[in-house]
DNA sequence: ATGGTTGCACGGCAA
């Protein structure tokens, strides 16, 4: 028995639709977890998605900004609007999928300015990682096997963006960014499932902005999405990939979707 | 060093 995941920021799912059912058709997922919906819950296409096969779903929208949903083959159990920061963003989607947890983020991407002082939505940024780290501290993945993806902004590894140097001071590479993600990474042993295929002597991008003249042949990637997992789900890991086409296809999102076969 | 594009609440803001 085998369960895909699929992590995906769409942009906007209203504009992404063809996607969606070019993702379904090509990978498959038995759940696919969508970022940046940019929808409020009641204009939700529900109808469409259904019609892909995902009979199952859960969201947790907004009108204009951010928004995540979880869209699955599988009954979701249970599913869980979470807030943080004192904020009402809508940021963060929990779920119960075949008796295992589902935690889907979009963490802020914290502005320009790599200082929270002068920059409050770096600020955020950081507070919303150190809420999270306390949160997973305390125990909150209860069951054991869970499994955390989403677009986290952050691209840890060197080799994660498409220059170290020259990324350092930028938002999403910054060590101060790095090390909370990390301490995120920790506080529940979370590992990096998609790195656990794809060794990180390999670069691996999720995400190219939409300003280059040409996103393939200057590659300025980072990989900002990501699929982590419980160690007990660790020996699970089957496969792992990031749909890189999707980047190319046809009114892209920014980000390509990142899956993890268990 | 600057500007480059996309999407949303149609226009400044967020990414």
């Amino acid at each position: 028995m085998s369960l895909t995941i699929t992590t995906w920021n769409v942009n906007s799912v209203r504009l992404r639709l063809d996607g969606l059912a070019r993702l379904a058709n090509e990978i498959r997922p038995d759940v696919i977890c969508l970022q940046e919906i940019k929808v409020a819950n009641e204009l939700f296409p529900h109808q469409a998605i259904e019609a892909l096969g995902y009979t199952h779903q859960a969201v947790h929208g907004q009108a204009g900004y951010h928004g995540v949903a979880v869209l699955s083959k599988l009954p979701i159990e249970e599913a869980l609007p979470m807030h943080w920061c004192g904020k009402d963003d809508s940021r963060h989607l929990r779920v119960r999928i075949n008796g295992f947890d589902l935690h889907n983020f979009y963490i802020p991407a914290g502005g320009d300015v790599p200082d929270r002082e002068l920059n409050e939505k770096f600020g955020h940024k950081l507070d919303f990682l150190a809420e999270l780290t306390e949160w997973f501290g305390k125990g909150a993945v209860q069951s054991g096997r869970a499994v955390l993806v989403g677009d986290l902004n952050i691209a840890p590894l060197e080799t994660d963006v498409w220059s170290h140097k020259q990324l350092l001071k930028v938002v999403s590479h910054t060590p101060i960014e790095v090390e909370r993600l990390n301490a995120l990474q920790a506080s529940a042993g979370w590992v990096d499932a998609v790195r656990k295929v794809i060794p990180p002597d390999n670069r691996l991008y999720s995400w190219w902005s939409y300003r280059a003249k040409d996103w393939s042949a200057s590659d300025r990637g980072r990989r900002l999405d990501h699929i982590w997992v419980t160690p007990d789900l660790e020996p699970d890991i089957q496969h792992a990939d990031v749909l890189r086409a999707a980047r190319g296809w046809d009114r892209p999102s920014d980000h390509a979707p990142v899956t993890v076969m268990l």
